[in-house]
DNA sequence: TCCTCCGCATGAAACGTTTCACTGAATTTG
DNA sequence: CAAATTCAGTGAAACGTTTCATGCGGAGGA
């Protein structure tokens, strides 16, 4: 077994205590005591126990961010933006994967609260009142949601204005003469999903547009864009929406591999536009058009407001930042660039 | 503060015990106990501390993973596989980013022993010994490499036959005519990177194909695959060779992204194969050949060899599991199919 | 009736830290 | 030179569990 400190002092000719000093406040104990005690620990392979020193601390020096799909590289992003802050901090942060899932999701935070970690970030599962994470905050686990949380909420938020976004891929496309749509996206639990959708939604209606074919999807992943585009290129021409708006760009790139299998060109017979635009997006069979977020950026600024209430203690103000999305119009989305294509 | 199990014993009457007796052997206490602990419980909100009770037992119930770069696919979906596993187990995974950094690799090794994680999955940054991970083992913490272990090692690995994947992609492009061809990886340290490249190498001189040209990259990343095209693409003609093999298929994307920035064509002009067969590659804007590995499989194996080794204490035997790799031909390697391109 | 056994509950010990009030010696101050 | 101050180091308490030896009352057996 690992030696404690115990062992070490013993070896070490000390008191316990100054075992612990020589670990936590090197300063206050003599060079002869110190290099005395720092060989003793060498030479044991002593190594802490952090549980012991949790326990006495009250709280780990781990933060936690909870993704909804470790494998959409929009959630990496967000990962390593958080990292970086998180690193920086001198903590450590463990990623876990609800996989869309609330039963893994609360799982989780259970672990989560049982470790009683420093922080939390999360996208959740379900939109709307959050009882677990309500919880969360009640034993005072700062909680900030990578999400658009409600205004008045009592915890902080990051956000990117998905209304906006579905708004802007809506506007593009509307602009591009199309006016039967698609938008493939669920489940519509998840706010950012539902919003993306409102976008478009209130978009359409305001030009008049009625023909919005909603697909709901049971996943945000390639393969159920796959299905979803199935669907759409089974339908008579005359019946098929003209353009699509994905969810994120997972389902994108699916429907595309999807409709090129069902025989349709994309942009010629249907257009796409993807959100995200994660790096596959630009690097697709046909370059992906996309509603892009400052990834990173996100994570960053989620972490510096989770680290910010954590030292903060009760003084904090919880806020709510939310970032503009932006469009990137790409082949996938754009007739005058079609023609060009053999060129590229 | 959250309640202690001492809080819920006062309040449901009963002795400390009890209620720990009711969270870890509910059948010895009696049923109107039992629920007025119960009660307690609910009421105070109260959340068992788990650094206490890992203190008392010696080890947590969590394990670790290590990768590489989480934002990779070919890291998620191993995570994913893993992630199956260890929650089949009632265990937690938790995922930690080197970065192929070594200095981040060895920050979270130190962590994750201090807090004496159950075991440790981990693709290492350097290749050959690992005295960081002989330490972790000595301290009785099983670790199992993702990737190939010297047969002998004290401790579990699981891997892909890197040196044959090199073979499998080098004959290929030797039997479509190739006879200049270009290695795209690094850094050379991760051992998969140098096995792919010697298979390569031995799959070459075996043929007599003298022209191996190795463009080493600081990552195995898209923006490092870029870079490394620019460099191919400004060689003369003559010079430049015909078929790329990339050590992954982020590279590979990357390459394919230069390439045709570069003016050039894939496969006419440059002939592209990656590794890992992530879901992007074959939706990328020329279909990539990959050499294709069992990703989630790894992640499962690896996971089952790890929870054995922690609950079978002395009896464990080490193992190495060998996986085969598989190349998946696709547009981007195949002469053949490329007249058709306008037709897909 | 006495003994034994059983079911249920108890309370103290232990896990490995950190912290803090304290001591003893050395040094400075008046 | 005594008193005050500083410096190093000590040892016990506390953090919240789990475990285990123990106690106790009642049921069943001889």
């Amino acid at each position: 077994m690992t030696a404690s400190i115990k062992e070490v002092a013993r070896h070490a000719g000390v008191s316990l205590g100054t075992v612990s000093n020589v670990l936590n406040r090197p300063d206050v104990v003599s060079p002869p005591t110190r290099q005395r005690v720092l060989d003793a620990i060498a030479e044991l392979g002593f190594v802490r126990n952090d549980s012991a020193r949790q326990l006495r601390a009250g709280h780990s020096r781990t933060v936690a961010i909870v993704v909804l799909d470790v494998s959409n590289p929009f959630f990496t992003d967000v990962v390593r933006g958080a990292e970086a802050v998180v690193e920086e901090a001198g903590a450590m942060l463990v990623v876990c994967n609800s996989g869309e899932d609330p039963a893994r999701e609360h799982r989780h935070l259970d672990a989560l609260e049982e470790q009683r970690v420093r922080g939390v970030l999360v996208t959740p599962v379900h939109d709307g009142r959050h009882p677990r994470l309500d919880r969360l905050i009640e034993h005072s686990i700062p909680v900030v949601l990578v999400d658009r949380g409600t205004g008045r909420a009592n915890r902080c938020s990051v956000a990117v204005d998905d209304v906006l976004g579905g708004r802007l891929a809506a506007e593009h496309l509307v602009g591009q003469g199309h006016r039967r749509i698609a938008f493939v996206g669920g489940p519509f639990s998840i706010r950012q999903v539902a919003d993306r959708r409102a976008g478009v939604a209130a978009t359409l209606s305001e030009h008049r547009v009625a023909d919005l074919r909603v697909v709901e999807t049971p996943h945000l992943t390639v393969s159920a864009g796959r299905d979803a585009a199935e669907e759409l290129a089974a339908l008579p021409t005359s019946r098929r929406p003209t353009a699509v708006f994905c969810a994120n760009d997972l389902l994108a790139l699916g429907v595309l591999q999807g409709l090129i299998a069902g025989g349709l060109r994309v942009p010629e017979d249907v257009a796409l536009v993807g959100y995200d635009d994660i790096d596959f997006a630009a690097a697709a069979a046909v370059p992906l058009s996309s509603v892009r977020q400052p990834r990173e950026q996100l994570g960053r600024t989620a972490a510096q407001l989770l680290l910010e209430e954590a030292n903060d203690g009760g003084t904090h103000q919880h806020r709510h930042v939310v970032f503009q999305p932006e469009l990137v119009v790409r082949q996938s989305s754009d007739h005058q660039r079609t023609p060009s294509r053999r060129g590229r």
